[in-house]
RNA sequence: GGGCGUUUAGCUCAGCUGGUUUAGAGCAUCUGCCCUACAAGCAGAGGGUCCGCGGUUCGAAUCCGUGAACGCCCACCA
């Protein structure tokens, strides 16, 4: 065997080893299950550190689950992601000369399918690389033919339930890709901006005007109105009288609503109903028109303003929103009728995928009502019945859900699921759509001029509605759709694997979809759709930068890989991530994870190189040998129990670390050096295959985190074949949980302590380990402390009684002497047993306080009182041999 | 403007309902070791006014109040 570990080929023969075996497929059965589903990733994604971290979490959750004996299944698949994989796709249309506005839906889709066979499911393959264990039988994509079958009949009941609706709203427009998104797409900026105040002159009297602050001036083509808070002093003047938009020269009348707010601004606002929510709020209440002044990318279209405007502003027709912002001011400043322009620092939306401001917009769009998803979706998380790790988000959840608005599902998109609406093609032509009665639309899930719908033929010729489904519309329905719930409820599957275990996944999409997830798990299968929610933090680079592509900080995962093995880079990524805390990415966490294999590697490469030797004194006669296995069961007993519970609180680093240090410390470090036979001497069966056993023991505990170097050395331990058709340790089960020997634990500590006494003076004098020294005690020890510290045990009898230059150390209340005349620095010495002293009498001072104090003689618990007293004696105790070491010293 | 969270060693974090030998871990640092499992290692060491202030208590890193710094979420003040 190599001295250190080298992951590459190990990797690779026992991925294909589990595949060939199919040992990551599920079929219902009759044991537990445990079910996660994949959040699906982008079918054009490739892997970046947030998946590394995501998927190893779950990796994690699911191979533990198969070692507990659970029918474990992880259903992996990838999301259409509607309008990031247009936008992709538009681009590389274009990098090929080609624009969308040139193709037809059917071609657009074509290039659309081609791409996502071409370059879908890269990820997936990349997960491989990593270890994951999903049951890639069952990969799924959210617009493959089970999951669009879900969806539309999702939308045909909502509709049927009257819970969607059409209707003309205003809603947040991403003018880049001519869209509209939902509230949660939109990201809201802090910017410096400007705030302008401009003069509306008053109708009645023009040498007057009103003065209106804005910050956006470019829409005052579409004002209607400014409106004056009624109880505002300043602004008496203007009640009843008309104003003039300034540039454009439209008359508006002043109106007055208490909405508009006292003291901010002039109080004067101007009010654009096509272009501001509230604005738009307040046109519905006075009746006010509206006049979009916009083309759907967000330039200025003049043909909407009244013909008689139309050569005041005809040359703003066409240019960019921005663009004339600033050209209006210019031209008002060049007209006098800009008062003043202030810096005004506020928040502007912007649209998630595309990162261009959001234009409200007033447009014909499909809605979900949410009161009713609200309402059931709070109570379970509230009350626990689906747990969040961290707790914290319940918070975050609640706010959400208890403001809840309607949904806007539908999108001016081609990729994605079309909406199942039909429209009479010879109404629509009379009334157009947006007048298009809402009676007479046909919601179902066929093809109306094709096939029966409702029972019947529909006659007319019908036209289907343009527009796609938002993303999230389909993703909420993953854990059910995955078992075809949706479309055969109550089959074998859906039945056995829902509600799942776990869902992974980031905080940032807790409203997009976790939420979401749990309103339809509630209203399609009645159940919750998972019982526990992980949510992982933000991976960041270590200086706690969000990891970026511009940055050029996020190391590509397929490169760590192959530096540090994915055991190593599992390891890393996980070593720093509690639940909920961003995780700041160093590759030295790594090169630990990678320094770790080889720990494991180089323990299993040491009993390996033993030669077992069956006529040699068996383990009955072998007392230190007996004491260590004694000892390492109680700390591995200890260990199992430790890492169950902190499982049971998904603490997976923390569980790791426990892992870490019972091989690196308690194995490694003690355990081994006990049993470790003398240079070239055999080892006996009884010990050798009891080492064995707790290697196996620790295989199995390390196995979720690091697949495929347990994987490796479990069967280096050639191990027996426990009935198992396929030999894997995925196939073993874990240790039960036993009881743990406390007192043997105690003991151990103890002797510890004692040879690390025993180091330490060496290691203060310079003497070699290999120098055998004499250990002066006044109790009997047990022989493991001749072997580890390398002395010759002397025992006194009652008290120490040493004469002579000696280095004193106290263990407990026990004090020990190691004589080395040669090497002893008396004014050394006394300084160190000075110190201690020292420290030992303040801690002694501490405890009389409280002992002296009454009141707590009287107050506290009596085992606190009778512990402080164990603490006075014990100090006591060591105060006193620390005094007769000094004065022994002196003397 | 509301709400939530964080602040403990150089770094990343544990420390649950106050009392567990005057605060723990991993990493990093320093010192000494290539002793035939492992230098990707071993042995040892140093390192903290538990963010500040006030309070409750016999006793506070832990509970309460207050202030500060940082982070996140939500919100229609133009």
């Amino acid at each position: 065997m190599d001295s250190k570990y080298n992951p590459k080929d190990i990797e690779a023969h026992w991925y294909q080893y589990w595949l060939d075996n199919k040992l990551f497929h599920s079929e219902p059965d009759c044991r537990e299950p445990f079910t996660i589903v994949i959040p699906p990733p982008n079918v054009t994604g490739v892997l970046h550190m947030g998946h590394v971290l995501n998927e190893t979490i779950q990796d994690i959750l699911v191979r533990r689950a198969r070692l507990e004996g659970k029918n474990a299944c992880w259903v992996p698949g990838t999301d259409h992601a509607s309008i990031a994989t247009e936008a992709k796709v538009i681009k590389r249309l274009k990098e090929q000369g080609i624009n969308k506005s040139d193709l037809t839906r059917e071609q657009f889709l074509k290039h659309a399918w081609d791409w996502t066979d071409e370059h879908g499911g890269i990820i997936l393959k990349q997960l491989r690389k990593l270890g994951c264990s999903c049951d890639w039988d069952r990969t799924a994509f959210t617009m493959d033919e089970t999951r669009s079958k879900a969806v539309i009949k999702v939308f045909c009941d909502l509709y049927r339930k009257g819970l969607i609706y059409r209707g003309l709203r205003m809603v947040n427009w991403d003018p880049e890709r001519q869209t509209a998104l939902s509230d949660e797409e939109v990201i809201y900026h802090d910017e410096h901006n400007k705030f302008y105040y401009l003069r509306y002159r008053v109708a009645e009297d023009p040498t007057k005007y009103a003065v209106v602050a804005t910050t956006r001036p470019e829409t005052i083509f579409g004002d209607i109105a400014v409106c004056i808070n009624p109880k505002e002093e300043k602004n008496q003047w203007l009640k009843g009288k008309h104003v003039i938009v300034p540039g454009v020269g439209r008359v508006i009348p002043i109106i007055e609503d208490r909405y508009v707010e006292i003291g901010f601004g002039t109080g004067c606002l101007k009010v654009t109903p096509a272009h501001d929510v509230n604005d738009y709020m307040l046109g519905q209440k006075y009746k006010l028109k509206t006049i979009d002044i916009f083309t759907p990318d967000a330039h200025l279209n003049m043909d909407t303003i009244e013909p008689e405007l139309q050569p005041n502003v005809r040359k703003y027709h066409g240019m960019d929103r921005f663009d004339c912002r600033k050209a209006i001011v210019e031209d008002l400043k060049a007209l006098d009728l800009v008062e003043k322009i202030e810096d005004y620092d506020n928040k502007v939306g912007y649209s998630e995928r595309t990162n261009v401001p959001i234009e409200p917009r007033l447009s014909l769009q499909w809605f979900v009502k949410m009161q009713h998803f609200a309402d059931i979706a709070l109570p379970p998380v509230m009350n626990d019945d689906i747990v969040f790790y961290p707790a914290k988000y319940k918070n975050t959840y609640r706010n959400w859900l208890e403001n809840i608005k309607d949904w806007c599902i539908s999108r001016q998109l081609w990729w994605g699921h079309r909406i199942p609406a039909w429209y009479d093609a010879e109404l629509l032509a009379q009334t157009g759509l947006e007048n298009y009665p809402d009676d007479k639309i046909l919601v179902c899930e066929g093809d109306p001029n094709t096939q029966m719908v409702n029972g019947k033929c529909q006659n007319g010729k019908w036209i289907q509605d343009e527009g796609a489904l938002d993303t999230w519309f389909s993703s909420w329905l993953w854990p059910i759709s995955l078992f075809n719930g949706i479309d055969d409820p109550g089959n074998k599957e859906i039945n056995y694997y829902y509600p799942t275990s776990d869902l992974v996944t980031g905080p940032d999409i807790i409203f997009f979809w976790v939420a979401r997830m749990i309103m339809a798990g509630y209203e399609y299968v009645g159940k919750m759709p998972f019982k526990h929610v992980y949510f992982t933090g933000i991976v960041r680079d270590k200086l706690g930068r969000k990891m970026s592509k511009s940055l050029g900080n996020s190391p590509d995962p397929l490169d760590l890989i192959e530096r540090y093995g994915a055991d190593g880079v599992r390891m890393g990524i996980l070593l720093s991530a509690p639940a909920g805390n961003d995780i700041l990415y160093d590759d030295a966490l790594c090169e630990q994870g990678r320094n770790f294999c080889n720990k494991i590697w180089n323990c299993f490469r040491l009993i390996k190189s033993w030669e077992v030797a069956d006529n040699a004194p068996s383990l009955e006669e072998r007392a230190g040998e007996r004491f260590a296995i004694k000892w390492f069961e109680a700390k591995l007993a200890q260990s199992e129990a430790e890492i169950a519970d902190l499982f049971s609180k998904y603490r997976l680093s923390e569980a790791l670390m426990e892992i870490y240090k019972l091989y690196c410390d308690e194995f490694s470090g003690w355990y081994l050096e006990m049993i470790k036979p003398a240079y070239q001497q055999p080892i006996d069966r009884g010990t050798y295959e009891a080492t064995l056993a707790f290697f196996d023991r620790l295989l199995r505990l390390l196995h979720p985190f690091m697949p495929f170097i347990t994987e490796e050395l479990w069967h280096g331990l050639e191990p027996s074949k426990q009935g198992c058709a396929v030999r894997s340790i995925m196939n073993a089960t874990l240790a039960p949980i036993g009881n743990v020997d406390t007192a043997i634990l105690a003991e151990v500590e103890d002797l510890k302590a004692i040879i690390a006494g025993v180091r330490n003076a060496r290691a203060a004098k310079n003497i070699p380990p290999k120098e055998r020294l004499t250990l002066i005690s006044p109790v009997a020890l047990n022989p493991l402390v001749e072997k580890l510290a390398n002395v010759e045990i002397k025992v006194t009898g009652d008290g120490l009684q040493v004469t002579g230059n000696c280095s004193k150390f106290i263990v407990g209340t026990t004090e020990f002497a190691i004589p080395m005349d040669a090497f002893i620095n008396v004014e050394e010495e006394l300084k160190k047993l000075e110190a201690d002293l020292q420290h030992q009498q303040g801690f002694l001072r501490g405890v009389m306080a409280k002992l002296s104090n009454e009141r707590f003689v009287q107050n506290a618990k009596p085992e606190i009182v009778a512990l402080e007293q164990k603490k006075r004696s014990d100090a006591e105790a060591r105060i006193a041999a620390l005094e007769e070491a000094i004065r022994a010293l002196k003397g």
